[in-house]
DNA sequence: CTGTTAGCGCCTTCAG
DNA sequence: CTGAAGGCGCTAACAG
C-alpha cells in the first residue's frame, strides 16, 4: 500500500528495475512500452501509491491545468452552484478551477495577481466589471478570456451572455396575462456591465408587451438581501406603487419579499415578484419564488466552449455565446388585488 | 508594464544586469544586497510585471502552501460561507485552500488522491466520515490532519468540536420556557459521527431540562431540505405530535417548515422550530428561522490553530480543540398552541 | 522496445 | 556583496 514520504519516479524506476522514462511512459499510455514490463511498473506503481508531482509536470509544459474564475461574490449562492457545475465539467477533462471573489473592496488587479501566479490556462471573467487594465496583463501573456455578459468580444477574449432579454419577456408577458400593468423593477449594483444589460432587457420587455414603462417604479439594489428590502420599502411608499416587481437576482427578490412582509403586506397578494437565477432555495421559501431561472450548467458549458474556441483563435477576435434564461412560475405571482377594483368603476 | 511570454527569473536578471541569484536575493527580501541594485531589480520586477513560479520553488520544497479542505457538500451554504472564512484567515499567510465536495457517491479515496496530487501541506477533514483505510495515504505521508466533530484524536491528526451541546441546552431551554414539553428531533444521515453527536447532545439536553425524550419523536433527515420536509410530515402524522423540533441543521428546518406549511399549518403556531448553522438565508426567511449558530469564523480560526499544532507535532497524538454555539432566538418558535388549553381542563 | 540526457524556473550552497 | 552551479521530479528527444 502505501510509502513513507513522497515517492518520486526515480524509486519507482529503480524498484521495477527500469528507468524513469519507461515509467513516464507507462503512466502516460505510451504503447510502446512491452506489455510485461508495463505490468511490472504499474504494479510497483499501485503499490507505492505513487502519484506523479504536477508540479514539475507543469514546470516543464507551463500549462497547470487549471482555469481562474472569477466571480463578483462567493456568498451569493448562485456563483457557489455555478463553480460546481464549471468543476463537474473540468473534472472530466482533468483539469482544475481555480475561483476568484472579488469582493467590493479588493481590485481585479490582486485576483489577476493570483491567476498569474497559480500560472492558469485561462480565465473565466462572470459578471464582474471588466477593467481593461486589470486584465492587461492576463491579455499580453496570452492567456485565453472568457466574459460572461461582458457581451462586448476582443482579441484573446470570447463572450458568453445570457439571454435575459428571453427570460424578462416571458416573465413580463406572465404578469401581464395575470393583469399587471404598474410593474417596477430592482437593478443590481452600476459597476458590472450586466446590471444594464438587465435593466434594458426589462425596459424592453415592458414596452415590447405594450405596457408603459415608468422610470419612477425603478430602483437600483445591490443584489444582495439588503438592496432588495431597501428598494421595495422606497417603492411602496410612492403615491402609486407598482403592483408587481422583477428583480435583477433572486436574492434581491428575497429582499423584497421580506421588506413586504415587515411593511406588513403579503406576497403575492400585495405585490407580485419575480427573481433572476433560480436558487435552490427560492423553491423552498414562503411563497416559493417566481423567477428568471438562469441553467448553470448550459452556462457552464458555454464558458467551456467559448474557452476552448478563445484558446484555438488567440490572434482572433473572440466569438460570442449565448444561453437561454426560462421562466420559472411558483407562488410569488398572482393577479394583482387593486386592479379589478380599479376596472370595475360602479 | 506587462510583457509577452511568461518571463523568468534569467531574463529578469539578465534585464538588470545582475544574476537570477542576487534576484532571488532581492525577492525574498535578503538584506545581502546593495540597495541601489536592489532597486534596480525591483524596477525591471514591477516594469515587467514578473510573478514567480510558484511550481519551481515547490519542486524545490516540496511544499505547495495549500491546505486541503474536505466537505460533504458544497451545495449547502453553510460550506460555502465556511470555506470563505477559511480562505481569508490563509490568504494572511500567504496559503491556498483545494476545496473538495465529497458528494454521497464519490469516495473519500477519490478527494483523497486529488489532494496528494496538489501536494497538500495539511488537510481538513469537516463532518464528514472518517475511512480510516481512505485517509491512510495521509497519515503515511506524515500529511497533518485536523477533523471536525470526529471527537477522537490520533498521531498527527487532530480534532475541533463543535459545541452542540451548548447550544442544545440554550435551545432546549428556550423551547421549555415557552411552554414545550413534545420536543421533536429530525437528524442528519447515518454516516458521519457528527450526526451522533448532535442527536446524543438533544437527548442529553432534552434530559438534562427535566423533560421527557420520546424516542417517537425523533426522525433522520439527510441535512438538506427533502429529508425535513419528509421528516416533518412523518412527525405530524403521528397520534401526538410534537409541539416543537430542533433539527441537525438550517437546511433540514427549512424543509421541515416548507413540510408543515404544504400541511396547511404554520410556523411557529402549530410547530416550533429550531434550526442549526444560522445560514445568512436563515434570517431572510419567513418566518425568520430561530438556530443554533456555528460561528465560521471561529471554526476555521480553531481548524488552524489545530493544522498548527499537528503539523509541530506530527509524531504527537493530535489535540482537541473546541468551538462553542450560541442561540439566536428569531420568529420560528413561539409558546404552544395546544398547552395552555390542555392544561386548563375546565 | 528501453535507457540516457537535458532542461523547465527557482533557490541555495559555495566561490569569488 | 555578487556570480556560478547543481538539483528538485518529470518528460521528450535522441541513442542504443
Amino acid at each position: 500500500m502505501g510509502i513513507l514520504g513522497p515517492v518520486n519516479m526515480r524509486e519507482i524506476a529503480r524498484r521495477a528495475g527500469v528507468s524513469c522514462a519507461t515509467v513516464s511512459r507507462v503512466l502516460s499510455g505510451s504503447s510502446l512500452v512491452r506489455e510485461d514490463t508495463a505490468k511490472k511498473v504499474r504494479d510497483v506503481v499501485s503499490e507505492a501509491g505513487f502519484i506523479p508531482n504536477p508540479s514539475a509536470a507543469m514546470l516543464k509544459y507551463g500549462r497547470s491545468r487549471t482555469y481562474g474564475l472569477v466571480l463578483p461574490d462567493l456568498q451569493n449562492p448562485f456563483f457557489g452552484e455555478f463553480v460546481g457545475a464549471f468543476e463537474d465539467l473540468l473534472i472530466d477533462i482533468d483539469h482544475e478551477v481555480l475561483p476568484i471573489s472579488v469582493q467590493t473592496s479588493d481590485k481585479l488587479v490582486k485576483s489577476v495577481r493570483r491567476m498569474l501566479m497559480r500560472q492558469v490556462d485561462g480565465a473565466v471573467l462572470v459578471s464582474s466589471e471588466f477593467d481593461t487594465g486589470a486584465v492587461e496583463p492576463l491579455l499580453l501573456r496570452q492567456i485565453p478570456l472568457v466574459t460572461v455578459d461582458r457581451r462586448t468580444v476582443q482579441i484573446g477574449c470570447s463572450d458568453v451572455s445570457i439571454d435575459y432579454e428571453l427570460g424578462f419577456v416571458e416573465a413580463v408577458q406572465h404578469l401581464k396575462t395575470l393583469g399587471h400593468k404598474r410593474i417596477g423593477y430592482i437593478g443590481g449594483t452600476k459597476g458590472p456591465h450586466t446590471s444594464e444589460v438587465r435593466a434594458n432587457a426589462f425596459e424592453q420587455a415592458i414596452r415590447g408587451a405594450g405596457l408603459t414603462f415608468y422610470p419612477g417604479l425603478t430602483r437600483r439594489g445591490n443584489y444582495q438581501v439588503t438592496g432588495g428590502e431597501a428598494a421595495v420599502v422606497s417603492l411602496m411608499k410612492t403615491s402609486a406603487p407598482p403592483t408587481a416587481i422583477i428583480t435583477a437576482n433572486d436574492l434581491t427578490a428575497l429582499g423584497a419579499a421580506l421588506g413586504i412582509h415587515r411593511l406588513g403586506l403579503v406576497v403575492p397578494r400585495d405585490l407580485s415578484i419575480v427573481g433572476v437565477d433560480d436558487l435552490f432555495l427560492s423553491e423552498v421559501v414562503q411563497p416559493p419564488l417566481t423567477t428568471i431561472r438562469i441553467p448553470r450548467k448550459r452556462l457552464a458549458t458555454a464558458c467551456l466552449q467559448a474557452m476552448n474556441y478563445t484558446k484555438q483563435n488567440l490572434e482572433r477576435i473572440g466569438a460570442e455565446f449565448s444561453v437561454p434564461t426560462q421562466l420559472i412560475v411558483r407562488e410569488s405571482t398572482a393577479r394583482p388585488k387593486s386592479a379589478p377594483k380599479k376596472k370595475s368603476k360602479r
